[in-house]
DNA sequence: AACGTAAGCAACCGCGGTGCG
DNA sequence: TCGCACCGCGGTTGCTTACGT
């Protein structure tokens, strides 16, 4: 990894950048996101940060494949309310907005592939010239073209329970997974989550960017820029504090 | 065993909304 | 009241992994 400090990082995360991110929002609460940026010197931006965080670093997150009862919820909520994805997530406790958007995603494309293979079984490309608009809906298609077709297929219909890898096992940490950094973080740090029970845990008030933990003005200890020097990230991504 | 394709997931981008000076 | 900075959302893209031939 180069230290470059001035250029902002793109890209996957590493665990290092994940530790870093969770140990300053512990500190400063899930809200201040350019703030947190500038001062764990992760040369990312905050909305970065956040995004990480929401999707992936957040307590609580669900992962793994979603259950019946989830996808029949998304389906209806989202024939309710169309693509709004947050609202959507605000009722699935531990779904991210991406997440769902994503299982949509993925959801629809089989669907218009079923119906596809059901309606012109054999009729292949005779006359569909003009008119098939159903859909594929692929990366390329303009979103709400394919879309829309499948918000009156009553979309309830079963989803075919059947993914391909039933467990989802994110982005390939290995060696040292997150249930091994929350492992850690929670022996080292205390989340104010308490009355949190994993369902309670859940994110109805306004989006993810809640806090878990509380803000801790107390230990903010006003810090500027120049201050943020202060944190050394170590190599095992703890935190030296300097000064 | 190798190759091609599809599916799934993580992350980025752009835009609109909101709060603050 | 206006302008600016930041945050959050939805859309899109790119990469990795799984599967089929």
């Amino acid at each position: 990894m180069k230290m470059m400090q001035d250029e902002t990082r793109k890209g996957p995360w590493t665990e290092q950048e994940d530790i870093l991110l969770i140990n300053f929002v512990n500190l400063f609460g899930d809200r201040r996101w350019d703030f947190i940026a500038k001062v764990s010197g992760l040369n990312r931006t905050g909305k970065s940060c956040r995004l990480r965080w929401v999707n992936y670093l957040h307590p609580g997150l669900k992962r793994g494949k979603m259950t019946p009862q989830e996808e029949r919820l998304v389906l209806e909520l989202h024939a309710r309310w169309g693509n709004r994805w947050s609202r959507i997530a605000r009722k699935l406790p531990g779904r991210t907005d991406n997440e769902i958007k994503n299982y949509w995603r993925t959801h629809t494309r089989k669907k218009a592939q079923e119906r596809k293979s059901v309606v012109s079984p054999s009729l292949s490309s005779s006359n569909c010239s003009s008119s098939s608009n159903i859909t594929t809906v692929n990366s390329s298609s303009p979103p709400g073209t394919g879309e829309a077709s499948f918000y009156d297929t009553g979309g309830l219909e079963q989803v075919a329970s059947a993914g391909k890898n039933g467990e989802a096992v994110q982005g390939g940490e290995k060696g040292y997974s997150m249930d091994d950094i929350w492992r850690d973080i929670e022996n080292t740090i205390e989340p104010v989550c308490d009355g949190f029970s994993e369902e309670g845990c859940n994110f109805s008030y306004p989006s993810l960017a809640s806090p878990s933990w509380e803000y801790r003005p107390d230990i903010l200890w006003s810090i500027s820029g120049e201050e943020s020097k202060m944190f050394l990230p170590y190599d095992d991504g703890t935190m030296l504090l300097t000064g």
